[in-house]
DNA sequence: TAGCTTGTTCGGTGTTCATCGAACATCGAA
DNA sequence: TTCGATGTTCGATGAACACCGAACAAGCTA
């Protein structure tokens, strides 16, 4: 479990961005997280095995969508909100709420307890 | 060739236009036809084989960017600039801007005549 | 120390994608 | 009708991706 490389402002791509957000999962997994809260590992509930979630999470880390913090054995993640409207203002807010219009990515959930 | 699909307004999916949007050279030719002028294909310059610019507005027709017209042997392309904004309100602005600002598709440009 | 929990990594598999050249279809012009 | 211009389609190929189960690593906890 080592610590995972997170991208710089200016090395996040628009491209990876778009690509990141192209997956159901990947969109359920930032629209849970789109509270601004951070949020335990265990919380999401996808309908996948752990390391494909695991493989999705990675895919957002590597995108610069988000930022994942280690503590102990458990794993954190946040949206890198302020970074994202820094590198391209006003792209995360449509695509949430046409996500959310959509229904895409429910099928990702929040466990009951934290 | 045949007159291809173009989906309905309600067909299109978000996450079809982000995986379509994730690639640079779309990027490019969503770039040049922002200006919602229509443009013959001859007048679209990319790094690519014919057969795979073929290929790339195809991907971006069935995501529902943009939408094709045949005219005799010739094609023309336009921006589903109304239906986009319809469908996903404020979210090709952002993107445009974005890869504007960064030059991501840049390597696709316009011929010097039409 | 032994076991439990948590997440990563490792093969493996099947799918999709970007790319090319070549062959084909279609239309307009000579 | 023959040729040229314009796109599409057809394999083919190598890369990337989504997905899984199993094995591994690392930190708690009893």
């Amino acid at each position: 479990m080592k610590q995972a490389h997170h991208p710089e402002l200016d090395e996040i791509s628009l491209t990876a961005v778009m690509g990141a957000l192209s997956d159901p999962i990947r969109v359920g997994l930032v629209r849970l997280l789109a509270d601004g809260r951070e949020r335990g590992w265990g919380e999401l509930r996808a309908p996948v095995a752990k390391s494909t979630l695991s493989h999705h999470l990675r895919v957002l880390r590597d995108a610069g969508i988000t930022r994942t913090r280690q503590e102990g054995t458990r794993c954190f993640v946040v949206l890198r909100r302020d970074d994202l409207e820094t590198r391209f203002p006003g792209l995360l807010a449509p695509v949430l709420a046409a996500a959310d219009c959509d229904g895409v990515g429910r099928q990702v959930e929040l466990a009951a307890s934290a």
